[in-house]
DNA sequence: GACTAGCACTCTCTCGCATCGAGTGCTAAA
DNA sequence: TTTAGCACTCGATGCGAGAGAGTGCTAGTC
């Protein structure tokens, strides 16, 4: 089953006329664009062979020939050679997403802009996972009596808030005693350690009565509970419409559906979000729901070491991978050195 | 140029049988749904003198009319019946707008979310104009040495986080005596008179050289410049397949994109951010650059009496009106009401 | 004088049909 | 093994006839 040096070339102009033209493709153009030196025929010949094999797909009987889903895998798995970015892209690319004064959720944001337009895709970033980062600083601020916002920072500079409800006597200096003592408590541990050590000392403080740490942690309780969900910052949505794929509305329907829901896009990129490095999933493969004709393509940013969250491309199957790819990939590297740079 | 009743009535239903079809409305339909008792070819006359004087128009020769955009003005202003929401429908949406101790991001996010749903329209947000708000609190938090963390709370409970660089050698300790004397310099003021403040304090304490109110100054800028970029959330973009008016993807193509560019519907939004309540454009009588065929409804959203934001709906100029006024108006209540909670 | 029935006219929309052209697959020859 | 040639397939395009919805006008009725 393994492919001849002939199919390959075959296959390879193939797929690269399909990404520029969108179009199905017929022996006469390859037989003119690849440096084979073989007539029309004989492409057909071969043609009819990787058809057989599963990796050209034919619309119908009289059109030219289009990459299958496993076309398209052997294409970027064994075929693709990546441009690299040159320096003044890279220069460009790190410039623009900016100042690193920026809140996460901005520069996240940024990052997603900016991908979707060197890209002219559909690009998305998911925001990090709190739950093993690190505990730095909590604070409560008291915005009328009885009611006060909470704080909470940790490693990397993200910033939660919430309001929290407090006992309507209690004032600015009471909830100061507050933080400090949580801010002690908590002190280098992760926000999943937080948790647990937030219900271990409910449980000590209970038996022993004590009123001020009782109350700091129910406060505690208010921030800590619940949370955990991560924001995906979608951009480009435009780009959709300039995609001759899309000439068909209810595809686009589709898929932004599934962009606006949320739930689902959350899943996918959660399961991209390994260490692995780059990711490209096809939608036809795998089956996932509104991702019928797409393809994406994705990468996880680091934090100290682990990954925080993915950046990631999504579009039709004929993308140009080989500048696609090196975007994702070098957009995740800033990300994670413009976060490190704050740990 | 008064219109007379029975040309009223005539507009009337046509315009309310347009709103429901999206397809040119003949003269037999309109005299079978009228009450009026007349026959085709008598409404055909009306309809004439209606074409005539601006109200309506007519596609080609030999289709049924559909109201002009003066027609629809005429509608809205003066035919317009709305229908009130009912009590479940009012506290439905109440509580799913949600548990008060949100962030105000996530709050007004929520409420975009759920006027998209309830009206299946594309939804906006504006979010609140932080210049003349009070000052609440400002906080720093270090975050390594020379890096710090500062976070400003204004009332209402809306936070900003911004990253702020600190001379390498400062602790702990010392950024909390910096937030005490900036606390206690901005009490009470607005940030507009914080930003004044700020730079009277910083010619006197030059002349004074006092260390360390300058060193807190110099922070405090780096919080207080820039910024006032505000966030607009748009939820419910997949509405617009929904309307057969969008048939043609260039129109939807033309609006994503002025609902991603942001400037653009920034001004929009800025200017019907008065305090008059409801205001309807459309966008073929304002000639706005890729608001062409449609209409925004929009509602302030207020503070305590002055206007913070601006809630509303983007549609095709056929919408049901008398539905979606309602609820625009309703969920700009809601948020003031939540809003004010937090004063 | 207001209303309406009737009729010719207009214009779009939808078919069915023929044609075109890109591309294939097969065969036979180089 | 490669290639030239040819019949064949099938979508796309264009054209014309016919249907249908609706108008505007005229003449007749209450």
């Amino acid at each position: 089953m393994e492919l001849q040096p002939r199919e390959i070339g075959v296959l390879t102009t193939l797929i690269e006329d399909y990404i520029q033209t969108a179009a199905p493709v017929g022996s006469r153009t390859i037989a003119k664009k690849s440096n084979l030196n073989l007539s029309p025929a004989s492409i057909r010949n071969i043609m009819a062979d990787l058809t057989e094999k599963g990796y050209l797909e034919q619309p119908h009987t009289s059109a030219g020939r289009i990459p299958s889903a496993q076309g398209f895998r052997f294409y970027v798995d064994t075929l693709l050679k990546y441009h690299p970015l040159s320096p003044e892209q890279r220069n460009q690319l790190t410039e623009n997403m900016g100042d690193s004064r920026l809140d996460v959720s901005e520069l996240l944001r940024n990052a997603s802009r900016l991908l979707s337009a060197y890209t002219r895709q559909v690009s998305m970033v998911l925001a990090p996972k709190a739950s093993n980062i690190g505990f730095k600083h909590i604070d409560f601020i008291l915005l009328k009596p009885g009611l006060a916002m909470s704080i909470l920072v940790v490693e990397g500079g993200i910033v939660r808030n919430k309001i929290v409800s407090v006992e309507p006597e209690l004032g600015t200096d009471d909830l100061v005693t507050y933080s400090n003592y949580l801010n002690q408590l908590f002190q280098g541990r992760t926000l999943d350690q937080v948790r647990a050590k937030l219900l271990q000392e409910m449980d000590a403080v209970q038996r022993e009565y004590q009123a001020i740490s009782q109350q700091a942690l129910v406060l505690a309780q208010q921030v800590f509970n619940g949370g955990g969900e991560r924001e995906v910052y979608v951009e480009g949505t435009v780009n959709f419409f300039t995609h001759p794929e899309f000439a068909n509305p209810a595809k686009i329907q589709e898929l932004l559906r599934m962009l606006e829901e949320r739930t689902c896009l959350l899943e996918l990129l959660d399961k991209v979000s390994k260490p692995e490095g780059i990711s490209i999933i096809f939608g036809r493969e795998d089956d996932q729901e509104g991702l019928q004709e797409f393809t994406l393509i994705s990468s996880p940013y680091l934090g100290q070491d682990d990954p925080l969250g993915v950046v990631g491309v999504i579009g039709p199957i004929r993308m140009d991978y080989a500048k696609v790819v090196p975007l994702v990939e070098f957009t995740a590297q800033v990300i994670s050195q413009l976060l490190r740079n704050r740990f």
